[in-house]
DNA sequence: GTGCGATATGCACCGCAATGCCTATCGAGG
DNA sequence: CCTCGATAGGCATTGCGGTGCATATCGCAC
């Protein structure tokens, strides 16, 4: 081991968040994107739900919260049928789940450009 | 009033929040930075919880836990004397304080591009 | 050696957001 | 026309971070 109590160790790891603010309260962020990736490859909200391990009535309520806020409709909803309902991403829903992702994606990878600048500052 | 509901309003604007985590757990974000600017201003734990408007029993529990979880220490501390005490930032707590605040700011600017890219990408 | 005000720390309590429970409603299919 | 499973939504509960309270210790000045 490398032994030290004052440096900067190697497990120490910047993190982000990042969403996206109406009138200053957030309404979209990693959160409803993962929900978006969900319910586009599992045809529903249920099964979306389900399967990012959190309750229905979450992800309901928070697909709700953002859609209102934005006046935007992520998804196409459907009631009743023999399979009880189905969900899927419209087609501004699509864009958005895209073009987020990319949006994500570049900052992730400039906070770890950024905080390699703070690190090598630190240790000198 | 520029009147839509479907489009994207010009009061949607990007959050951003960084912190530094070890083994996975935020030990210092945007809470602390404040902590130590507050203190570097006002000579006191005490005066700089009160400036920030946060109790002293969680001023002091935060900077502990920071301290604790990074070996370093950002304050020098000193008890009794007429004025009951005070503390002030160490040497390698003013360079933190200095250096965390380009990281944050340089993530700022770019936030604020990279956004600027995916409202674009979503309006056309 | 007494008083004062800040550091130091445990513990009990409170407010609010997240979580979960339960119920209603819908509609294709048998 | 009844069943089934998903959407839709009200409402009770809980979990946790922050606040407050209490107590101890320190050291300079008087």
């Amino acid at each position: 081991m490398s032994a030290k109590k004052t440096a900067t160790p190697q497990d120490i790891t910047p993190g982000i968040r990042l969403w996206i603010s109406l009138h200053g309260d957030g309404v979209f962020g990693h959160g409803k994107w993962q929900l978006l990736d969900a319910v586009h490859r599992k045809g529903s909200l249920r099964a979306a739900a389900d399967w990012l391990g959190i309750s229905y009535r979450k992800a309901w309520g928070d697909l709700r919260k953002a859609e209102r806020a934005l006046g935007i409709h992520f998804l196409e909803r459907h009631r009743g049928g023999i399979s009880g309902g189905e969900s899927n991403l419209t087609e501004e829903g699509r864009k958005w789940h895209r073009e987020y992702a990319r949006f994500q994606d570049e900052m992730d990878a400039e906070v770890a450009r950024a905080f390699a600048r703070f690190r090598g500052r630190m240790e000198q």
